[in-house]
RNA sequence: GGCGCAUUCGUCUAGUGGUCUAGGACGCCGGCCUCUCACGCCGGUAGCACGGGUUCGACUCCCGUAUGCGCUACCA
């Protein structure tokens, strides 16, 4: 039985899209494309506690960012919906009553006080804390009792096995003793199902063929095939792809600085750079080669390729693949890119074609977009500060002043200062002046923009006009006086 | 505590018993290019967690130890 590759991602709705998250997202994305099949969005939102509208609208609109495009999700449709875990309730309702039907689950009325008193007891002695089974076999008096009390019971599925195995597509089998199990809860008191209860309905309904999430939920797969089991079902193949760390080796969280995918777009990263970094995660292309398009990402994949262990996520290794991508923009898009960050700043521009000079000229000086801000800067400037320390020292030389002599000299009877006039006239000053390298170049430097280092001058001095250049040529030669 | 999983340079990784005096990338250091910074290019630095086996031969296979992570919820 061949049957098409379906993969999905199904996020809870309890906040953004988290970065190791993102990464899940994207390997079943790259998994359903290389096989040809479809990727399916599904919404994990029966925790009614925590999950909001506004998460979910957050993460569809991160995973849009991100390129990854899904077949079928709640906003889409498709023939396996809805798509919404609270929208499907009458479906877990009736699978549950299935269950029930065939006494491969019962009710239990313990309270979570009751629950936690056992709990804490077994821990003291020692044992394995799992569920002692005390309403698996409650009379018909007892449950009356219990209902008469008020109590509304939650399902608790029975757990009978010796132990179950599974072959996991990325570390081969997995066997988990059966008594480390217990009798776990599918449904909560009021009917909403728990986690591993829907996602097994969902999964199986989806026909899903490959479930690829993060390896902590390694434990709870013994638990989900014997829901498959119970119901006679075949469970999908099961792929769980190392964890995501911090630089501490401990799980990547809030504490380790931005770990949500919107935090990252906000600090200018690109989504191709993005995607490409965390595919690389756990997985490496055959070739060696780091910089991979998406295409390649897709053609390439293959699951021998993905590493067991978890990996630690090198903010720097980022920058620098960001700044790769960067640097491979042309001019015109990075500019798009650019515009609505700097008019943002309360940069005075008035379109991406304007700023097309200025991108030029930092292109290569940015990791992130949003080093754009400071490196524009210089652009922008009204006056220029010639009392930084080290701009006095060049501005002090006496060649220095040598320079801005002949400078302004050269330049009286210019009509237009751009990039391809201004090598002809430095030589002009060279000549006249006598000077050249590090003593010509410097204090020209310093007196245009007031700072030592900067992008290319041809650019720049085409950028200020001749007017702007002479002006400020002229104050550094009073300020050197 | 119990169970599961993992362990190659600081980090991401290649490596599936001999081709490994362990390869690549980021970072770092040095050099070249150059008016500066950056880019680019060249070179360098640094690693098989530990202990037992198996084998003619282990980074590669087995066992143990250590460390880390995960699960052990009426969270997902």
């Amino acid at each position: 039985m061949s049957q098409t590759v379906r993969t999905r991602f199904a996020p809870s709705p309890t906040g953004h899209l988290h970065i190791g998250n993102a990464r899940t997202a994207i390997l079943n994305w790259i998994i359903a494309r290389h096989a040809g099949g479809q990727f399916i969005l599904r919404v994990e939102d029966t925790d009614q506690e925590r999950s909001t509208q506004e998460s979910e609208a957050s993460i569809l609109k991160d995973l849009q960012w991100l390129g990854l495009d899904w077949d079928e999700g709640p906003d889409t449709g498709g023939n396996a919906g809805p798509y919404r875990q609270s929208e499907r309730m009458d479906l877990y309702k009736s699978h549950l009553d299935q269950l029930i039907e065939s006494e491969k689950v019962y009710p239990c009325y313990c309270t979570a006080e009751e629950l936690e008193e056992r709990r804490s007891e077994q821990l003291a002695k020692g044992e394995a804390t799992q569920y002692n089974g005390h309403c698996r076999n409650l009379s018909y008096v007892d449950k009356q009792k219990y209902e008469a009390e008020g109590r509304e019971p939650a399902f608790r599925f029975k757990a009978d096995t010796e132990s179950v195995t599974f072959e996991d597509l990325i570390r081969g089998a997995v066997t988990v003793p059966g008594d480390q199990l217990g009798d776990f809860i599918i449904a909560r008191a009021g009917g909403m199902p728990m986690y591993n209860f829907a996602c097994v309905i969902d999964d199986h309904l989806m026909e899903i063929t490959q479930v690829v999430r993060g390896d902590d939920h390694v434990s709870n797969t013994p638990r989900q095939i014997l829901i498959y089991q119970a119901f006679g079902w075949t469970p999908p193949q099961f792929a769980h792809i190392p964890m995501i760390l911090g630089p501490d080796r401990q799980r990547l969280s809030k504490r380790h600085g931005a770990t949500s995918v919107d935090q990252y777009r906000e600090q200018g990263y690109l989504s191709d750079a993005l995607v490409n970094f965390l595919s690389l995660l756990s997985w490496s292309s055959e070739s060696g080669d780091e910089i991979l398009t998406r295409e390649r990402l897709i053609s390439e994949f293959n699951f021998s390729r993905l590493s067991k262990s978890a990996a630690v996520f090198d903010t720097e290794k980022l920058d620098w693949m960001n700044g790769m991508y960067i640097r491979n923009l042309d001019v015109a898009e990075l500019s798009r890119l650019l515009f609505p960050i700097l008019k943002d700043r309360g940069y005075s521009i008035d379109s991406a074609k304007e700023l097309e000079p200025i991108t030029g000229l930092i292109q290569e000086k940015i990791e992130r977009l949003s080093d754009a801000n400071e490196k524009v800067a210089v652009f922008f400037k009204e006056d220029v500060n010639l009392n930084d320390p080290e701009a006095r020292d060049v501005l002090s030389l006496s060649t220095s002043k040598q320079v801005f002599q002949s400078f302004l000299d050269v330049t009286d009877e210019l009509s237009e200062l751009n990039r391809e006039t201004f090598m002809p006239l430095m030589k002009a000053v060279q000549q006249s002046s006598g000077i050249k390298g590090k003593e010509l170049w410097m204090p020209v430097r310093v007196a245009l923009t007031g700072q030592l280092h900067g992008p290319d001058l041809a650019g720049t001095v085409e950028w200020f006009g001749l007017e702007k250049c002479r002006k400020r040529v002229t104050q550094a030669l009073e300020f050197s006086k």
